[in-house]
This record gives structure tokens, C-alpha cells and sequence, in this order.
DNA sequence: CTTTCGATACTGCAGATTGCAGTATGTGAT
DNA sequence: ATCACATACTGCAATCTGCAGTATCGAAAG
């Protein structure tokens, strides 16, 4: 039996997308900015040398081709590839990773000035408005015909609405907190806003939360 | 003047804790873990040669100490080391980024089972269950005598709302997402379940989210 | 008909970052 | 007296990013 070889994600992230067909690597790498980029981003670099990998352990195979003089290669999934894809959906995820530097700044506010407090919070918020427009987007496509892989409408609704979800919580929160900021004195002093009131009811919506859902 | 040099953001986020009190590389890999890790998850080994470098570049100075025979490093911030995150703080935060193999899985959910995508939700679920437990730990201690900076606490209340919200937000897509797949017939085929209505709703969220709060 | 611009199709390289193993000492409990 | 756990790091291979550089193709503009 072939030894199970852990790979890094951004392998089964190319071979899932192989596995819906074959793919050039120019056209890999706008597949996964356009929808892998939520919740898997990874630089284009990345996407020329991971296939390479896949094809030297039998995964894949590439097949070079031309357009006039320029190269290209085109690479397509194997039975193995398969079998590792499969494999690796019925092993345990790894738990979520949140890069967000403009909660650190929120969090780190007070050495800093109201005012930059302010702007940080409306960027985010800006931000998450820019990337619900491409959600939108995206959904329309997925609605009309514009669906490349209409067998797999069920799936991008799943993680679409994830997408939403996240979003709309980060929207949500970031609208929150400038109107509380909004209320400060400074970013080192809340003036009469009582941060206990709040904790306290995070406290609540989580006993609340936990209850009712496991 | 002193050049823009763009640091890493990690180097913020020690500039960050290094403003509220010296720290020993331990002590500072400890608190990073503790309550940076929630929306800047470093590893280990990168905080101990950060500091190395801020006080290169002059922003902190560092005291090594001993306790008993056994060498260790004390950091302090410098007055320009205060500066330069005030100017960080000043800045545009870059957008947020989120690794979630969990939802990578889900998406390619139909090159395996039915069975090990429910799998994957579940650990999705649990996961986020289990940070809920570790949140509302540190929402305790921040409401009882435990808080180890009182004057910040309006700050940990804004990011813990963060953090609660969005795993809030992981939880419940979960659960919805488990009882939708129960649904299904397999992974591939989702049987009578129309995606495209519940494409519709997250199109009608959307509109309503980004006229509301803009 | 030529120039220009954007899309296609990559490679090289320095530096950022992780994960893990390894080395050692200190402290409190059994 | 021993053991487990906390403290306090270093080395190294592999992963990953960002950016500059190379080159061809096709369509539109002048």
C-alpha cells in the first residue's frame, strides 16, 4: 500500500480542482483567485510548483502543449490522485486560521490615536462591503447560466453562504464598534461606556449558543 | 527623518505587547498564544527572533537577566520603537485572511462521501465549540478581579466581541449546513434540495446588509 | 501596417514563516 | 531522589510570499 505522505492543503486544493477537470497551470491559478481565495489563499508562485510535485508522485500528469510558440502545460488528475484526494476529505480538517490585522490594531488602539481608531474600523468595514460585492457577484453567476459547474451548484451555495456569513459578521461588528468608539473619549479612555455590560452579555449569547446547539 | 521601513505586521503585534510592559520572550510567546492567536496566529519560533530585530533597529532594548544559572532575555519599547506604532496604527490595515481547510474540504465535498463531509461539519462545529469554551474563559476573567490590564478593558471587550461573532457566525453555518447535507442524497447529488433558492436569500441578505449600513 | 496594451505562461530569488526536534535549567510534587 | 512540567531558547528543512524578470499571443488604436 502507497504510504499516506501528508502534503501540504494547497496539494489537495489543486488536486479537488484537477479533479473537475483538467486544468493549464495560468488557468489554475485564476480558478483559485476567484474562488479558493476566501478561504484558502495562496500566492500564484505557489500554484507553478505545487502541480510539478503532483505529477512527480504519480498524482497527476502533464501534458505539454503550444499556443503558436508559447509552451503550456496542461495537467490532469490520476486514479491515485483521486484516491489521495478522497483520502485526505475523510481525515479531520485542520482548525481555522484568522490573519486580521485590523482587529490587532483595534486591539491595539490605545497606542495610538481616536481618530487612526475610527479610520482602521472603517476600513474594515469598507472592506467587507468590497468583498460582499463580489459575493453578489458570484451568486448571480452561480444563479444564471454564467454556472461553469452546474453539478456542483449545491456545494458553492454551501460555502458561499459561509462566505456571506463571515462577512456580514465582520460588517456587523465593525458598524458596532464605531458607534461605541464613537461615544469614547480617547482610544486609552471609553468615557461612561461600561465594557462589563458587554462582556457580560458575550457571556450570555455564548451559554445561549452552546446550549441549544450541541 | 527616520524611513518608512515596512515591517512585518508581526513585528506590530510585538511592538503592541512590548507597550504595555516589559517581557521576556516566553512571556511574550505565552500572551501571543493567549489572545493574539485568536486573529494573529504566529508560531513560536517567530517571536523569538522578532525582538532580536526590533532592537537592532532601535525600537526596543533588551536586558538579559538570569534566574539561577539559566540565561534570559528581558525586552522593553524604545520612545521610537512607541513611534512607529503609532504610525503603524495610522495605516491601512491589510484585508483579512483566513485559512479554513474545514470549508476547502466541504467544497470539494463531492469527491468523497457523504458520510466524511458530514464528518468534516462536525469537526467544524466542535472546533468552533471548543474556542466558544476558551472565549467565554477569557470573558470571565476579564469581568472578574483576573483582568491583568483593567485600563484595556474596553479594548479586549470590542475584540472579543470579534471573536465571539465570528465563531458564532462558523457554528451556526455548521449546524445549518449538517441538517441541509442530511438532506442529500450524496455529496454529488443533493436530491430535492434547490440551491438556488438559498442562493436568492444570501443575494436578498446582501442587498439588504449593504443599503442598511453604509 | 505598426505600435501598444493586456492576457497568457511561466522562472528565479530573497526573505518570511512554520513545525519540529533538540538542548538545558528551574521548581514543585511524590 | 526522581519525575514531570515550566522556562528559555537554537538549528534546520520545508513551505510560502512577493516581486521582478522573460517571452509570446491577440486585439485594438493610430
Amino acid at each position: 500500500m502507497t504510504p499516506v505522505r501528508s502534503r501540504p492543503t494547497t496539494a489537495y486544493a489543486i488536486l479537488g480542482l484537477l479533479a473537475l477537470q483538467p486544468w493549464s497551470t495560468y488557468e489554475l491559478a485564476q480558478q483559485v483567485q476567484r474562488s479558493l481565495n476566501w478561504f484558502w489563499p495562496r500566492a500564484e508562485r505557489r500554484l507553478y510548483d505545487e502541480p510539478k510535485r503532483l505529477v512527480a508522485d504519480g498524482l497527476a500528469i502533464s501534458t505539454p502543449g503550444f499556443t503558436g510558440q508559447r509552451r503550456r502545460t496542461v495537467y490532469e488528475i490520476t486514479a491515485a490522485g483521486r484516491d489521495e484526494l478522497a483520502d485526505w476529505l475523510g481525515r479531520p480538517p485542520e482548525p481555522r486560521a484568522v490573519d486580521f490585522e485590523g482587529v490587532l490594531k483595534v486591539f491595539f488602539a490605545d497606542a495610538g490615536s481616536r481618530t487612526a481608531l475610527l479610520a482602521t474600523l472603517d476600513e474594515i468595514a469598507a472592506d467587507a462591503r468590497e468583498r460582499l460585492g463580489r459575493l453578489d457577484v458570484m451568486i448571480d453567476q452561480a444563479l444564471t447560466d454564467g454556472a461553469r459547474f452546474p453539478e456542483r451548484v449545491h456545494l458553492q451555495a454551501v460555502t458561499l453562504r459561509q462566505h456571506v456569513d463571515a462577512e456580514l459578521a465582520v460588517l456587523d461588528w465593525a458598524t458596532w464598534a464605531t458607534e461605541q468608539v464613537t461615544s469614547w473619549t480617547t482610544a486609552s479612555d471609553p468615557g461612561d461606556w461600561v465594557p462589563q455590560d458587554e462582556l457580560a452579555r458575550l457571556h450570555e449569547r455564548i451559554t445561549l449558543a452552546v446550549a441549544s446547539r450541541s
